[in-house]
Formats: structure tokens, C-alpha cells, sequence
RNA sequence: GGCGAUGUAGCUCAGCUGGUUAGAGCGGAGAAUUCAUAAUUCUUAGGUCGACGGUUCGAGUCCGUCCAUCGCCA
């Protein structure tokens, strides 16, 4: 029986532009799902675009479209942007799809009939012209005043459905007793249980001064707010709620065992989505997990700044890199901890040059070159039947399936670096090149090159998660078979390449000028260097 | 403003409940080597562990103050 594992990113804004956020979130999911289906389970991999609100409503109408086509338009994007990274996503839901509304609604009434959802009154401030409310706070810092207009902000009421946030103070606050890897990294997870302790209030999730959402059921011009609406992508996407043909047989996906998302949405994800499921009466995902943000130049990115690395950027820089340099610096230099990363050129040509070029790449070449030079390419026999390999590699193949199992990419990652660094110590050390010179060696030369073999296949097989197609050519040319296409328990086994097979010398990642960013672009103010960018 | 973090080698960071010569990766330097993508392997980097004061036989590791940076605040 194949055991399922689940993993989503957030649905994404439409009112965005797709940028090295969304790649990043996406990517490292990417990687995770590769690895866990590697392994054989039975992996569903949920993105999609979160399509109501005011923000479209408003940006559809600057525009002269209607909120539909804006969301058709930028939900297009989005999806060329997953194929174009060959991510791997199962399904791609959409929040104006009518599986997804229909169950939103069937969700809320579940919540009404239990009880969780009671009609309430909203006072706040309100600007007239921009028909938003600002929070106390915010309201404070504007002098009272919309920042649009200068009109002051009014004193408003309306009537909403609120969610009684507060009756699960205590549920959630045993949850995360209970489970101290819910949220992560643990840092994220202090701040949660920081702001638990103030108490947790009612929260609106519905409003009626705008009409692009779902509408609240038996409650003429009340429309679902945005966020509720899109926290529930997913579990509409199983079907939870109903679901249609498209979400058939879904249902043994849920819980999530990853929810991937960035910290500025982390109070939703970690406190009132379980709230939400626990008054559904539906399990809660495993773990949910905030990742930090990209900073670029060392410098925060921000609309004001332009300085967002941006889809035509990430673009030029995989056309010069090539995708599996870029979804490798994603997974192994990005913020996936408590603190922000910087994306930088010089820094991206450093790790591309010494991980992939001379490691991943230099390895395999030197391995399949000596035994294309002395064996003809064909694998020779290993008399010693890997002396101390299959230990050291069953060991680190191990560490690899722990790393993946609570999303340790940077720790995944190094398990191939390792296994290739020993590979390159092995030869320095015992000297083939050398053995080769006296046919009396022969024996000696064959178990030696046989090995390097073994465990650049393995090592291969650890990497390809992170660098798909490149790691599918390494496999090829070992006389292997690239993904999930052998069982996981062969895989991952040491010294499965049969005497004789034919390997094959392959150039993985050619080496790259240290000034190609900057020439490519022929836009960049810098060269490659730490400069900011204008 | 409230709450909470961080400040360790050029860069990115490890250093658990205080105890012999403060660590890793990358970059830099030196050596070996030539199978390989000017790749690889080995060695090396003498950093007042932000500043000042305190507790202690002894503090990067605990306490206080200050400086700097950062996060969260529905």
C-alpha cells in the first residue's frame, strides 16, 4: 500500500505579480514532492491563486475589466510560471472555480449550523473613498484621515458574520503543547504562542461594502472575506466539502503534512485555520511551516524600492544558469529558517560554480571519463563488492530520508555534496589514473572505479529531487533510470549497477563566465557585484 | 509604544544545561596531483566571541546597562 503525503503553498494574490517569493515557496514544495514520491509515497502537491477581494475588485476596474478576466489573466501567469519551472504541483486550484465556491458555502453553513458563526456588529474607521476600514492603530498613524484623499476617516458600523476565534483559545493552546513541531521554525512558533497569550477575539469573516467573493449563504450582500475564503483552498481541493468529479478520491490527502508559506501569513495558518478545522471537526495538518523572506542586494525588497526580483529577472538568470542551478539555490541558500536571505549575483555565481560546476558536475565527469578510458565505458567488477560503501552510503541515504521527512532541504541537499566530496577523496587518494598504468592492477582499478560508480549513482539519486533534469542525465548515463520509475527500496540501495553496464562521461553544469548576469541583462547597473540594483 | 530575538573568522552561520588550544561551509593562501569542467585532495586562516560592568575558582555560554540590527503586533 503506497502511503500518502501531502504538501501546499498558499494560493497566490492575483493581484501580484508572480515573483521570487512565489518561485521560492513553490520550488522548495517542489523539491519535498520530488523527494517524498521518489520514495514511493503517493504525493498530492496543492498551489493555486487566491482570486477575490477588494484589491481585484479595484485593480479590475482601474482597468476597465471585470474582476474575472483580471483573475483569468494573472491566474494564467501563474500557471505558465509552474511550467516553466517544471513544478510539479497535482492540482492547481482557483478560488473563482465553482468546486471551490460551492464547498466554501457548504463549509459555512457547517459552521453557522455548529454555532462557530454568529452575526455581529463591526465599528471602525472607515474611508468613504477608498471604502476600506483601517484598523485603530493604523487609523492613529493616518491622523484619522485616508491617505488617498485627506478626507477625514468616518466613524462606521455594518453589520458581519463573525467566527468565534474565541472559543478556541484553549483547544489551540493544547494543540501546540501537545505538538511542538506544529509550527516551525521554532522561532515562528514563539512568536504564535507570544500573541496567544494576549487572548484570541472574534474575527469578522464577512463584509458588505464590496461584492467579488463568495457569497455568505442566507445572507443577502454578505461576502466572504478573502482570507477565510482562501484558507479553505485547501481542503476544497480534496473535497472535503462535497467536491466534484475533479476532486474524487481525494479525501485520503487530508491532513496536510506541510503547509509551506511565507511568515507574513503565518498567524492565519497557524491560528485561525486550526480553529477554523477544529470547529469543522477535521484533523489539523502536521506542521506549518513559515519560511523567511528573500532580500535582494541586501537590501529589502519593496515596490517603492523596485527592486522585487521579478519573473523576467529569474528568467535571465535560469537561461544563463539553466533551472536546476536556479531551484538549487532556491532549496540551499534560501530563507527557509528564522531570518531573511540576501539574493545576490556574486553569491549565486559562487554556489552554482562550487556545488553544481566543480562537485556535482566535476565528479561524475572524472568517474565516467576514466572508466570510458580504461573500460571502454563499460562498469567493471568489484571484487571487494564495495568494502566499506554500502555501510557509509545506507547511513547517509538514511540521513537524506530524515532531512526530507521534516523538510530539511539544506540538510537533504548536503547528503549528495558529501557522498560525491568522498567520492573525489577516494580517487585523490587511491590514484587510479596511476593503477592504470600497469595492467597487474586491473583488479584493483576495477573495484576502485566500480565504486565511484555505485556511489555517484546513489549520490545522483539524492540530488535529483533538487535538480530534476540534470540529475535525470546523471541517472542515464550511470545506467540508471531517472525519478520514481524503479522502487525506492532498489534506489536507494548501494550497488545496483550491474557489471558490464554501459557509463557514459557526461557534463552536467558547464562552467559560466562570472560577469554573465551582468552582460545578459545588458539593463544591470552592476557587474555581478553586491551593488544594489536601481 | 507592547512583546520577542539577534550581534562569533572576509562572507553565511554552528556553538546544548558555564570548564582543557572557539568550530563548519564558501572565499583567500600554500602544498600534492593530473582521471576530470584551470576541476580534485590535503594543510592553513591567529577572530578583544557588539561595548561596558557584574556573578563565579572559571563565561562566547548566566545577570545588568548601553550601542547596533531585526522580527511579530489579527
Amino acid at each position: 500500500m503506497l502511503t500518502s503525503a501531502t504538501i501546499t503553498t498558499p494560493i497566490y494574490y492575483v493581484n501580484d505579480r508572480p515573483h521570487i517569493g512565489h518561485a521560492y515557496t513553490t520550488t522548495i514544495s517542489d523539491v519535498w514532492a520530488r523527494a517524498q514520491r521518489g520514495m514511493g509515497r503517493d504525493v498530492f502537491f496543492l498551489t493555486g491563486t487566491d482570486e477575490h477581494g477588494v484589491k481585484v475588485e479595484k485593480s479590475a476596474a482601474a482597468r476597465g475589466i471585470s474582476p474575472q478576466q483580471l483573475a483569468d489573466e494573472n491566474a494564467a501567469e501563474f500557471q505558465r510560471v509552474m511550467r516553466t519551472f517544471a513544478l510539479t504541483n497535482s492540482d492547481f486550484i482557483r478560488t473563482t472555480e465553482p468546486r471551490h465556491i460551492a464547498q466554501v458555502q457548504e463549509f459555512l453553513r457547517r459552521l453557522v449550523a455548529r454555532g462557530a458563526v454568529y452575526l455581529g456588529t463591526f465599528e471602525g474607521w472607515y474611508d468613504e473613498g477608498q471604502e476600506e476600514y483601517h484598523t485603530e492603530n493604523r487609523a492613529r498613524e493616518l491622523n484619522y484621515k485616508s491617505p488617498i484623499s485627506g478626507k477625514p476617516l468616518v466613524r462606521a458600523t455594518e453589520q458581519n458574520y463573525y467566527f468565534k476565534l474565541s472559543a478556541f483559545s484553549e483547544r489551540i493552546a493544547q494543540h501546540y503543547a501537545a505538538n511542538p513541531t506544529f509550527v516551525r521554525p521554532v522561532e515562528r512558533f514563539n512568536e504564535m504562542i507570544g500573541r496567544m497569550r494576549d487572548g484570541l477575539q472574534d474575527v469578522p469573516i464577512t463584509r458588505t461594502n464590496f461584492s467579488w467573493g463568495i457569497a455568505m449563504p442566507d445572507a443577502p450582500g454578505h461576502v466572504v472575506y478573502v482570507w477565510i475564503d482562501a484558507l479553505l483552498n485547501y481542503v476544497t481541493a480534496l473535497g472535503l466539502g462535497g467536491g466534484d468529479a475533479s476532486t474524487q478520491g481525494r479525501e485520503k490527502y487530508w491532513p496536510a503534512d506541510y503547509h509551506i508559506i511565507g511568515k507574513e501569513i503565518l498567524w492565519f495558518h497557524a491560528v485561525i485555520w486550526p480553529a477554523l478545522l477544529m470547529a469543522l471537526d477535521l484533523p489539523l495538518p502536521r506542521c506549518v511551516y513559515a519560511h523567511s523572506f528573500w532580500i535582494a542586494d541586501g537590501q529589502k525588497m519593496s515596490k517603492s524600492l523596485g527592486n522585487f526580483v521579478d519573473l523576467p529577472t529569474i528568467e535571465r538568470y535560469t537561461s544563463v544558469y539553466g533551472l536546476d542551478a536556479w531551484r538549487w539555490y532556491m532549496a540551499t541558500q534560501g530563507p527557509i529558517a528564522a531570518t531573511d536571505a540576501d539574493f545576490n549575483a556574486r553569491h549565486f555565481h559562487e554556489v552554482y560554480t562550487s556545488s553544481l560546476v566543480n562537485t556535482v558536475g566535476n565528479c561524475p565527469s572524472r568517474v565516467g571519463a576514466m572508466i570510458g578510458k580504461y573500460f571502454a565505458g563499460s562498469l567493471p567488477t568489484d571484487a571487494d563488492r564495495g568494502g566499506q560503501w554500502p555501510q557509509k552510503c545506507s547511513e547517509v541515504v538514511d540521513r537524506w530520508e530524515r532531512s526530507m521527512e521534516r523538510f530539511d532541504l539544506v540538510g537533504a541537499s548536503r547528503c549528495g555534496i558529501d557522498l560525491l566530496g568522498q567520492v573525489d577523496a577516494m580517487i585523490n587518494e587511491t590514484e587510479p589514473f596511476k593503477l592504470a598504468k600497469d595492467p597487474a592492477n586491473t583488479p584493483r582499478l576495477s573495484s576502485i572505479l566500480n565504486q565511484c560508480a555505485q556511489v555517484v549513482r546513489l549520490a545522483g539519486v539524492l540530488l535529483e529531487p533538487f535538480i530534476p533534469q540534470r540529475g535525470a542525465d546523471l541517472a542515464t548515463a550511470f545506467g540508471g533510470s531517472p525519478g520514481a520509475a524503479t522502487a525506492w527500496a532498489d534506489r536507494r540501495r548501494y550497488g545496483t549497477i550491474q557489471d558490464g553496464t554501459a557509463i557514459h562521461k557526461v557534463a552536467l553544469f558547464p562552467r559560466v563566465e562570472a560577469t554573465a548576469m551582468a552582460s545578459s541583462s545588458g539593463a544591470s547597473p552592476s557587474t555581478g557585484s553586491d551593488q544594489p540594483r536601481q
